[in-house]
DNA sequence: GGATCGATCGGCT
DNA sequence: GCCGATCGATCCG
């Protein structure tokens, strides 16, 4: 399986475009000898400070600081206590965006996945950002880590076209109601009818 | 299948 | 002190 690793050109486009074009391509993630191999099928876009779902709408923090960095970094976070996120940082060193890596489908290594996701059927694995750290052994420590190097413990690789006629677009999944009018923006990316896609519902209909 | 709710804690006000 | 880019158990139908 060829597996070449995305360009930091890439990363460093607009967040909304590098959102729908992850789709399809593969995430690859060394762990305990194994070598994971998934394919993203979800994703959703955070883009600056005038995004008020993006964690970077109040400033730079000690928290959001690698969304401001240079692009194809690993922007890992905990959240409600117990789930971490992955997202891939975009757009020029300096401005914050990132991209939220929702729900991925085993392609190889789905055996040591199912260990860490005991009692789970296949298509619940990695359906959801806080499913897809825990299946891929993703925490804090990866936070930083260069995406767009295949020597790094957790990278991203291209993955075959996906037809614009099997991307669907929504509203974003679990954006509160004081993110005002950015609840409705159609910024979130999945591939239609794909069985691995999270069951998380659009905050707007 | 859908709605509701508790878990659990770091980040920021 | 409040609340979150979630998950999974439970209850109801």
């Amino acid at each position: 399986m060829k597996l070449a690793p995305l360009s930091s050109r890439f990363t460093a486009l607009p967040t909304l475009k590098v959102a729908e074009k992850l789709l399809g391509c593969y995430l690859v993630r060394q762990w305990e000898e194994h070598e994971l191999v998934v394919q993203i099928v979800e994703t959703e876009a955070y883009v600056g400070e005038d995004d008020k779902a993006c964690h970077a709408a109040a400033g730079k923090t000690r928290r959001n600081e690698i969304m401001y960095g240079p692009p194809g970094a690993a922007y890992v976070y905990f959240i409600y206590g117990m789930h971490y996120c992955l997202n891939l940082v975009t757009e020029r060193d300096g401005f914050p965006g990132a991209v939220l890596i929702r729900a991925c489908t085993p392609i190889q290594g789905i055996e040591a996945i199912r260990i860490r996701r005991p009692g789970r059927k296949d298509r619940e694995l990695l359906s959801g950002p806080g499913r897809l750290c825990a299946g891929l052994a993703i925490d804090r420590n990866l936070n930083g880590t260069d995406l767009t190097s295949p020597t790094s413990p957790l990278f991203i690789a291209k993955g075959p076209p996906v037809p614009k006629n099997k991307v669907e677009t929504s509203s974003r999944v679990g954006i509160s109601k004081s993110a005002g009018e950015a609840r409705g923006y159609p910024w979130r990316f999945f591939i239609r009818g794909d069985p691995h896609v999270s069951p998380g519902r659009p905050t707007v209909r």
